[in-house]
DNA sequence: TCAGTAACGTACTAGTTCGTACATTAGTTG
DNA sequence: CAACTAATGTACGAACTAGTACGTTACTGA
């Protein structure tokens, strides 16, 4: 039995230019985040598609640019789910709580979009540089980290001195390396960073972090 | 005029396997580090240093074997300084802020241990997987942590639920995403986390920030 | 001093990998 | 419905790359 929207040619042949291309960036993002640009090959991408290698070339050109939309994808759904992040209506204490444990929970939910940062880091960004659209789209999210901030500081609550990108470095780094790095910290420490009965514990250590370090008293400074 | 310790033989071929060994993986680190493990081409390795590809394989046996003695090495060089560190006649305080400047300082003055790492977790840390080696240099350092934890808990200061792995993952974070994830975090947000100007500042930030962390008022829990 | 061995160099190959020339077919439009 | 174009498939090649077969030379110890 065939599928009611997908007519059978000849040889099962159909023409979806917008199929193909997202069914050519999905197995792109899988085979570059499991070997990094170099080590992913085009062949195997091509492989794992309905699709062959010509049609990578014909819709993106090369390998560099295929990894390039790979990551431009990657990046906008990311922000995508920031943009839904929806704590105006909390207290700044508990609206940075609620920031920092979507941070969390979507670094723990996207291990490749993690693998690919650090890739892409590994090139020195190469690939995404001059991309001002990346700019564009990564502001939104620390608009929403401003105004917590500014809240925060109006009602005396917040005493540290950090901006928006200061405190999202701050909340990523320790979601990023919790994942980037749990391979190389379980063989050196003996602890899986990532264990699932872990998770509310690290969830609980970063959030507590942050908002020690925001409301510290500072009355010695 | 010839060197005093070189001595000039018919077509300039000394033999001393120790500098060589040493020098084939001081160039592989810098390779594998700029350009990643399948990246890195074993004939540029060998180009670059004084003898050949040849004496790559003689004493490393092939270019994965190469990569873990270059890691091996890395690890074992960071540790060697962590080593040195003395604050047992600190107050906690002062070490745990001692503590993480030190790893501060390391990250910014090994940008290549940095990159060797994300590479290495890359590949999820099976070149390095099975070394009881690098366990065991690993845990001296945590030592030195937990007992200056424990110092801190038991005169009060300290109120946090962490052990010193907890707290070596907390401070290594942001350290490590400071260094490695510069080049994406300056095209997104365009703020270069490693420039000169900024770095005491930085270097300030996370330490408040760890402070600030251990020594919450809990008394609401 | 001379035989043995550790250290080293050259030249080559088998297999891989990105990319493309060329051919073909499914929709689309006048 | 016939030309046209967007989309697709096949087969191949040039360049690269890890690894090795084979030969040579410096050092060491008896």
């Amino acid at each position: 039995m065939t599928g009611v929207d997908e007519p059978a040619h000849r040889n099962g042949r159909i023409r979806d230019a917008a199929r193909t291309r997202a069914e050519i960036l999905d197995v792109a993002t899988e085979e570059f985040a499991r070997s990094g640009y170099a080590g992913a090959r085009v062949d195997e991408i091509a492989a794992r598609t309905r699709t062959t290698k010509r049609m990578i070339y014909y819709y993106f050109g090369g390998k560099e640019q295929l990894f390039t939309a790979v990551l431009e994808r990657a990046y906008s759904v990311i922000r995508q789910a920031e943009q839904a992040l929806d704590v105006e209506h909390l207290d700044p204490v508990a609206a940075i709580r609620r920031l920092t444990e979507l941070t969390f929970d979507h670094h723990e939910a996207h291990p490749d979009f993690i693998r690919l940062v650090s890739i892409e880091n590994i090139h020195e960004a190469e690939h995404i540089a001059g991309s001002e659209e990346l700019g564009r789209i990564s502001s939104p999210a620390l608009e929403v980290t401003g105004r917590i901030l500014q809240a925060g500081r109006a009602s005396g609550l917040f005493t540290a001195h950090v901006d928006a990108v200061d405190l999202h470095a701050l909340i990523s780094s320790f979601c990023f390396f919790r994942v980037a790095n749990r391979h190389t910290f379980g063989v050196l420490f003996g602890r899986d960073l990532t264990a699932a009965d872990q998770r509310e514990h690290y969830r609980n250590m970063l959030g507590d972090m942050v908002i020690a370090y925001l409301t510290a008293d500072r009355s010695a400074d």
